[in-house]
RNA sequence: GCGGACAUGGCGGAAUUGGUAGACGCGCUAGAUUCAGGUUCUAGUGGGAGCAAUCCCGUGGAGGUUCGAGUCCUCUUGUCCGCACCA
């Protein structure tokens, strides 16, 4: 009987249905592993890059639920945001069904596939249920202080009509739709991820070696700690008139205190309190003012490209060791967005403070000796500096920073280039803000019992404005607090916050997903998650805020986990002609089409085989023939199998190609432990899978081939699954799935050792010994099969590398 | 500029952690089956010389350590990714 896919696949899939083969036990006493892969947005069908995602997870999950764990390896979707209001627009479908609708097709595309997931836990983020807890959460954080609602300038995308957080700005342009972002004031909610800055910076340390080094050393980058000194700038007597005595100085942030006497002028962002106070107050002339005003309504990118740009505004300030005066400027590269938007300019040490000084002949004095030519910025010895000349910089640092905390001046601190996650979007299809705006009470928290606060049904879905806020009627209400006519926030929250504690969901048993949003002590049984699959596009966006999430809901008392996700794969891209694959580039590989053409194992071996899951793979249409052909192989060879046990092997009456059959099988096993643990290299294992059997088939032995497709088809089973379970019911009852397989060592063990004969580091021949052939004999043989590359030389050295090799090292006799 | 990764046949990629480079698969070549193509099977396949045994060269490049280097060290070239006026 031939191998048809189509017939075997529908048949897995229905018993594992029946069966529930897949949830895990709810006792809490047996060893656990938690697979998780990044679960996916409902976006319409399921593309490659997802089949490469669960492939990888299902292959985890299937093999420790092999190894006797209790496996939790959950699905749901990602459902509010963007593209369901984008698609209610172009077809008039209301959200919900759209977002609905595509949940039903792509869990279809995917039971297709034979995962292993489990199915009670599954759920959808735009759930009534999962946004009532989500709301009690965020509520929660605004009593303890960590949500706070604040007027800021904000990027801001109109194509998207909302606003973006930092995360979501890429390269001045909007992450999702690559819209130029703009800035603009308004009112947003924020969390205060700067609290957990140093928690989150240190606890990487803890993920070395079990995430990739790159997201760790990009997560390590955008928080951006520094340290250094914060100090204030006393203004001038007749700065603070001019400026009415509305201000009298104002804080600036350095990295370099030592130095601090070569400061010649201090910069200002257009945005700066100061800045703005004397553009309102009519104290620039118009010229100047003008220019001011183009730098704001440039964005961070132009302000680069533009080069160094400024002016002076007329004040001055007060060095605070000195006394001096010194000129403030306003300056296109000084960033309102970090270290309170002013600093003083060291030209003479500082790369951008020099150029800047030498456009505007501002003067430039050096305080550090080394290097040739300014602006330096290394290692020296100060001058020019009070008290702290001829001390090294590097002790100066501390030392200033000392006396500025003595004189109460300045303080030693730390920055980070991290922002507060900005949270809130103007579009109806998230999570409502669970807030209400009274007039006499402020900002409000809607009450436990009426959660959720949810999303109207009848809404117009046009593209213009927040339709909530159009909405006629559902933003009235009465204030939680005392009942008078009030209105509700119509901010949604930004879908990152949904993916930020899913992982707990679904350790939460589901019958308490109503009471509970997250179950104290399922999570602590589950969590962290024992691997995380998914793309590199989320090493800072998901996984930080994700990471955030954590430590807030640990803090919050809703379990006791530091570190949501212990082992961290980040799969490759699939590519087609070195590209991504994309519909509007018209070259992608569908799989249903695939799955229906081959049927899934074919999809999921190739997949998994054709490159490691770290790198790109990829597309090769031929290379999945290959894939089939395997499997059709050793479906074929079913008919060689002549017991239904794991067979009791007399290992000395085989000839040498069932010895070499059995050595293979036993390798491919030895492998398959390193590649689940370490290495994740799963086109290894298959390739071992390949060699064991290309070595079962150049002998005929029924008891080796009995074991070696006992054994094969439990380290293919996690790849292939339906034609393992149909191969493995057949033959053995299924039996091998069960069984614990041990390496037998006896396998490797060889009545002769192949040696190499290496001459002078030059592999020139072989040589066949005794295992318990001594090194003096094993000497003699490799020169006498290597005299003819001897003749004329004498041997240096003698080396012998037991089972492996001999190194005669020559010179001319 | 800062940070990270990578570089091996025509292609995707192996190499037990310093020990036979190119496993496995794709492609290609020849043959067999079939003969319309495909399928399937057998053999070959890093480059060069040679009828052959065999020899020389070979893991981006240049050095170094070592009996022995794809692997370790130094320098260098190139590619990819992330951040980027962060004071």
């Amino acid at each position: 009987m031939s191998y048809t896919p189509g017939e075997i696949e529908a048949k897995w899939q229905k018993i594992w249905e029946e069966e529930q083969a897949f949830e895990p036990s709810d006792s809490h006493e047996q060893k656990k592993k938690y697979i998780l892969s990044m679960f996916p947005f409902p976006s319409g069908r399921l593309h490659m890059g997802h089949v490469r995602n669960y492939a990888i997870g299902d292959a985890f999950a299937r093999y420790y639920r092999k190894q006797d764990f209790n496996v939790l390896h959950p699905i749901g979707w990602d459902a509010f945001g963007m593209p369901a209001e984008n698609a209610a627009i172009k077809h008039g479908k209301h959200p919900r069904e759209w977002t609905y609708s595509n949940i039903d097709y792509m869990r279809k595309e995917l039971n297709s596939l034979g995962l292993s997931f489990s199915k009670t836990r599954e759920f959808a983020t735009c759930d009534p249920l999962y946004t009532k807890h989500e709301q009690k959460f965020i509520i929660e954080m605004f009593e303890k202080g960590l949500l706070y609602r604040e007027s800021t300038t904000v990027n801001w995308c109109e194509s998207c009509h909302t606003v973006l957080a930092n995360e979501q700005v890429e390269e001045g342009c909007c992450w999702r739709c690559d819209n130029e972002v703009q800035l603009k004031e308004m009112p947003g909610y924020y969390l205060d991820i700067i609290r957990y800055a140093d928690e989150l910076l240190d606890d990487l340390e803890q993920l070395e070696g079990k995430w990739p080094s790159q997201v760790i050393a990009m997560q390590r980058n955008w928080i951006g700690k520094s340290q250094g000194l914060e100090f204030r700038f006393e203004l001038s007597e007749e700065s603070r008139k001019k400026l009415n005595g509305k201000f009298d100085g104002y804080e600036v942030f350095t990295t370099r205190p030592d130095t601090l006497f070569g400061i010649t002028y201090s910069a200002l962002a257009a945005e700066h309190p100061i800045t703005k106070y004397m553009l309102e107050h009519g104290l620039l002339d118009t010229r100047t003012a003008e220019k001011i005003k183009a730098i704001s309504n440039m964005t961070e990118v132009e302000r680069a490209q533009q080069g160094k740009e400024g002016y002076p505004l007329g004040i001055s300030v007060i060095h605070p060791q000195t006394g001096e005066e010194i000129p403030v400027w306003v300056a296109n590269f000084v960033l309102a967005s970090y270290g309170g938007g002013a600093v003083m300019a060291v030209p003479a040490h500082d790369e951008r403070d020099f150029e800047f000084a030498t456009k505007y002949a501002l003067p430039i004095k050096r305080v550090i000796e080394g290097g040739s030519e300014l602006p330096y910025t290394g290692p020296g010895t100060l001058r020019d500096s009070g008290r702290f000349s001829c001390v090294d910089n590097e002790e100066a640092k501390t030392a200033i920073i000392n006396i500025m905390e003595e004189e109460g001046k300045g303080r030693g601190t730390t920055n980070y280039k991290l922002r507060n996650w900005g949270i809130s979007r103007q579009r109806y299809w998230g999570a409502p803000i669970p807030f209400v705006h009274c007039p006499s009470c402020g900002l409000v928290p809607e009450k436990r019992e009426n959660l959720p606060v949810a999303l109207p049904e009848d809404v117009e879905i046009t593209g213009e404005g927040n339709p909530l806020e159009n909405h006629p009627t559902w933003k009235y209400c009465a204030c939680p607090k005392c009942g008078q006519d009030a209105v509700r926030e119509t901010d949604t929250l930004d879908t990152f916050v949904q993916s930020s504690w899913y992982q707990f969901r679904y350790a939460t048993n589901p019958k308490r997903w109503n009471e509970v949003g997250i179950d104290k002590a399922d999570a602590n049984y589950w969590l962290g998650v024992d691997q995380y699959i998914g793309g590199i596009e989320h090493a800072i966006l998901h996984l930080l805020y994700a990471r955030f999430f954590t430590k807030v809901l640990r803090d919050l008392g809703h379990h006791d986990i530091d570190e949501p996700f212990n082992r961290l794969l980040t799969q490759g891209m699939v590519l087609m002609d070195g590209a991504k694959m994309s519909k509007s580039k018209g070259n992608t590989v569908d799989p249903d089409a695939l799955v229906e053409k081959y049927g899934a194992d074919t999809a999921r071996l190739f997949i998994l085989f054709a490159a490691p899951p770290q790198k790109e793979l990829e597309w090769n249409d031929s290379a999945v023939e290959g894939a089939f052909r395997f499997i059709k192989k050793l479906y074929d060879r079913k008919s060689k199998v002549t017991g239904s046990t794991l067979p009791d092997i007399d290992q000395e009456s085989l000839d040498k190609a069932s010895k070499l059959a059995r050595v293979k099988v036993y390798e491919a096993l030895q492998k398959s432990t390193d590649v689940y643990e370490k290495t994740f290299a799963f086109n290894t294992l298959i390739a071992a899978c390949m060699e064991a059997l290309n070595a079962l088939d150049k002998q005929n032995n029924g008891a080796v081939w009995t074991e070696g497709m006992f054994i094969m088809l439990n380290l293919l089973e996690p790849i292939i699954p339906h034609t393992a379970a149909e191969l493995s019911e057949m033959l053995f009852n299924r039996k091998n799935f069960n069984a614990v397989l041990e390496v037998k060592e006896e396998v490797f063990v060889q009545e002769s050792i192949l040696y190499v004969v290496m001459i002078g580091g030059k592999k020139r021949t072989e040589i066949e010994v005794s295992p318990s052939a001594a090194k003096d004999e094993i000497l003699a043989a490799a020169k006498e099969a290597g005299s003819k590359w001897l003749q004329g030389m004498q041997i240096v050295k003698e080396i012998v590398v037991p089972g492996k090799l001999v190194n005669l090292a020559v010179k001319p006799a």
